[in-house]
RNA sequence: GUGGCUAUAGCUCAACUGGCUAGAGCGCUGGACUGUGGAUCCAGGUGUUGGGGGUUCAAGUCCCCUUAGCCACCCCA
């Protein structure tokens, strides 16, 4: 029988390491309270039409990166590859609206794509995303971008650029694009095979390539953002002016289009030189056509997600260097020592009454000698070791070990939990 | 999906151009210490050398296939 190890592209995160991921989490959720952010947990699964409308149906994602299956009822059900679609599904389905305009949620959790793995790059990763959903002022944009920066300033990441860009509304957009098919007519058979394609059919993604043959051709490409209607373009003078009023610094990227459908007007990108190829921290931007396309009314909406492993490679890698130690292992506050069976039977009842009162309790399972029942007090790193002999037992007392001491006191048994509470 | 590099004990790594029973440190378990941890000493490894096939008197070492990891393309978080 051949051993079964984890699936391609997924990890086990074991301790140490899991107190790192929740302290992650935690600074994510302080974040969003402070936001004020609501969290929203929907299904690891969808219907595969979901992801098909919402995130498009001619992007790399849908077309070639989902984990798709049918269920026994003949369902199409796919692993979400990403949080937005669903979040605006939520929405939808449940009225959401009917609680107030704007929403503003996040969320937490895994994501799939069939992918090849590579360094910040899996097939389950873990993703962190705040979403406004029912405001399409530009303050929102700024704000959601705001959440980001948060979100990394927290962390201590220092190093990473703030990407910007417009790609334009329903309206301005079919006009744009035609102006970008035109423009490279002339260059077609110069271009990529992949560019050929996209210029037929999404055109859009043409300023993504980065074959570098086709980078002449695109560079003299005419910019998204140059070819706004109105609305837009002021849309996005909002956004950066206001991102300047609070001095975040950011960049604008012609190029930038992102790869999923949804999006509208704002796009941007949170850049990291300390990752490797895969250098985004985070992406996100405006989509106000969403949840139409989804069969809701017009709703705009508005936000990011963030990769949890990416954030988690910068941080281990910061603290490597600066050779900050792992966050300490669950660590108990006293550990019973127990010697005969009337003991083991005494410490049962003790570690009940002790958890009931607070304290982290740990205890030894066997009946093995006191010396090695120490050893693993030692290696538990227990503040306390609480020893009850025969001896003991019979005297109503136990030997309070304070380890980092070695020293110990005889503690009377009714004492005790008011003798290690005075301790702290 | 394409390419490059890699795979030896739980971890980090040895093993001359193919050659004896594949070793070391750390960790882990037990003991010395039958009621006192950390230090010290001693003992403890059936590792399918990732898996399969081939070449050879002989393969951890060479060849092929495969799987996985890392890195890059692509795309993204």
């Amino acid at each position: 029988m051949e051993a079964l190890n984890a699936p391609r592209g997924t990890q086990d995160i074991l301790p140490p390491d899991s107190a790192l991921w929740v302290e992650l989490e935690g600074i994510i959720r302080r974040v969003a309270r402070s936001f004020v952010y609501e969290e929203i947990r929907t299904p690891l699964f969808e219907h595969s039409e979901l992801f098909q409308r919402g995130v498009g149906s001619l992007t790399d994602i849908v077309c070639k990166e989902m984990y798709t299956f049918a269920d026994q009822g003949g369902r199409s059900l796919t692993l979400r590859p990403e949080g937005t679609a669903a979040v605006a599904r939520a929405y939808l389905q449940h009225n959401m609206a009917n609680r107030g305009l704007p929403q503003k949620l996040f969320y937490l959790g895994p994501m799939f794509r069939y992918e090849r793995p590579q360094a910040g790059r899996f097939r389950q990763h873990h993703q962190f995303g705040f979403e406004v959903l029912g405001a399409g002022e530009a303050l929102v944009d700024v704000e959601v971008i705001t959440v980001a920066i948060a979100v990394y300033r927290t962390l201590g990441i220092q190093r990473f650029t703030v990407l910007l860009n417009s790609i334009g509304c329903r309206n301005c957009r079919p006009n744009y694009l035609a102006i970008l098919r035109e423009s490279m007519t002339p260059h077609l058979d110069k271009l990529c095979s992949d560019c050929q394609r996209r210029h037929a059919g999404n055109p859009l993604r043409l300023l993504d390539c980065k074959n570098p043959s086709c980078q002449p051709y695109l560079d003299q490409a005419p910019h998204s953002a140059g070819n706004l209607c109105l609305d837009c373009r002021s849309h996005f003078q909002e956004v950066q002016r206001l991102l300047d009023l609070i001095a975040l610094p950011f960049q604008l990227e012609p190029r930038l289009v992102r790869g999923l459908d949804y999006y509208t007007r704002t796009v941007f990108e949170v850049t990291s030189p300390d990752l490797g190829a895969q250098n985004a921290l985070c992406g996100g931007g405006r989509y106000d056509d969403l949840v139409a396309t989804l069969g809701g009314s017009p709703t705009p909406g508005v936000g990011f997600a963030g990769g949890l492993e990416r954030a988690l490679l910068i941080l281990v890698g910061r603290r490597a260097m600066n050779s900050t130690p792992q966050p300490a292992a669950a660590r108990p506050d006293v550990f019973l020592v127990h010697l005969g069976p009337e003991a083991q039977e005494k410490a049962l009842l003790l570690s009940q009454e002790l958890r009931q009162a607070g304290l982290a309790v740990d205890q030894s399972y066997d009946t093995r000698s006191l010396s090695s029942q120490l050893k693993i007090a030692n290696r538990k790193n227990a503040r306390y070791t609480v020893i009850i002999g025969e001896n003991e037992l019979r005297r109503g007392v136990a030997m309070v070990r304070e380890m980092a001491l070695g020293q110990q006191t005889e503690v009377t048994l009714t004492s005790l939990l008011a003798h290690l509470r005075t301790k702290g």
